[in-house]
DNA sequence: TATAATTACTACATGATGTAGAATATATTT
DNA sequence: AAATATATTCTACATCATGTAGTAATTATA
């Protein structure tokens, strides 16, 4: 069962989602935000930590590492989701758009949103 | 802005949100389950750290403490839930629905409870 | 073969969490 | 009032996740 990203592992995550895989450390540099300082070292023990966690797989190439998502975002986020609404709002989807409506109302344009996905099932 | 609790915090905001408060810690003692073989000091470590985290305030009414939540259940659920949708899914209510009605959809009670709750709106 | 590049291994400080004993304060009983 | 019981505060600590990166080992290249 699809083990949980932290903050970092999943910035990393976001960028390998997001190009030709599979694709090397460096590949993954060249894309990091500039404010993101992390040492090449950094980088791999994320990318380690990933693998571990079953959300990469790697195959060398000399001495290079090959990295390729074992999971899709949309896997990801689906089961995060679940869990979420599971965990937090012993999984009833009402609940969950109460505490979203509650407070701050819900935008006309979310509303719609709502209503057009709605219509489309 | 609104500290969040661990789970075994929130196992106690639960309970005390379910009685009668101001309330003591004996009081909350008696209504853990079984399961939780929490020690009184055990308990009472929770719940100063959820005083600290803004989520109770105390009272004292001789050597006992008497607590209130500061926060309700809703209020609660309303801004972990926002932050949710905000952190995972960029604030998109149709990403986090999609997200939820990939793989398993979801089943026809739920999309007619959202009906429900829409024409409600 | 020496050098450069890349990764694997190891390390470590920080903070959250669950857990609870020891010390202290307060009330109650004798 | 002194002794005892009770509740709280303080302190402690092991464990784990996380961000961070140096050092050692491996492999390719000049």
């Amino acid at each position: 069962m699809l083990q949980r990203m932290s903050d970092a592992e999943m910035e990393i995550m976001e960028l390998v989602w997001n190009i030709t895989t599979p694709c090397t450390s460096a590949d993954i540099q060249k894309e990091l935000p500039t404010n993101k300082n992390w040492k090449p070292t950094t980088l791999l023990t994320f990318l380690s930590r990933l693998t571990e966690k079953g959300l990469l797989t790697t195959e060398k190439r000399g001495k290079q590492n090959l990295y390729s998502p074992l999971v899709t975002r949309e896997e990801y986020l689906a089961v995060e989701t679940r869990s979420f609404l599971t965990e937090l709002h012993g999984g009833s989807l009402r609940s969950f758009i109460a505490a979203l409506n509650s407070g701050e109302k819900l935008s006309e344009d979310d509303l719609n949103d709502l209503r057009q996905w709605l219509e489309s099932q």
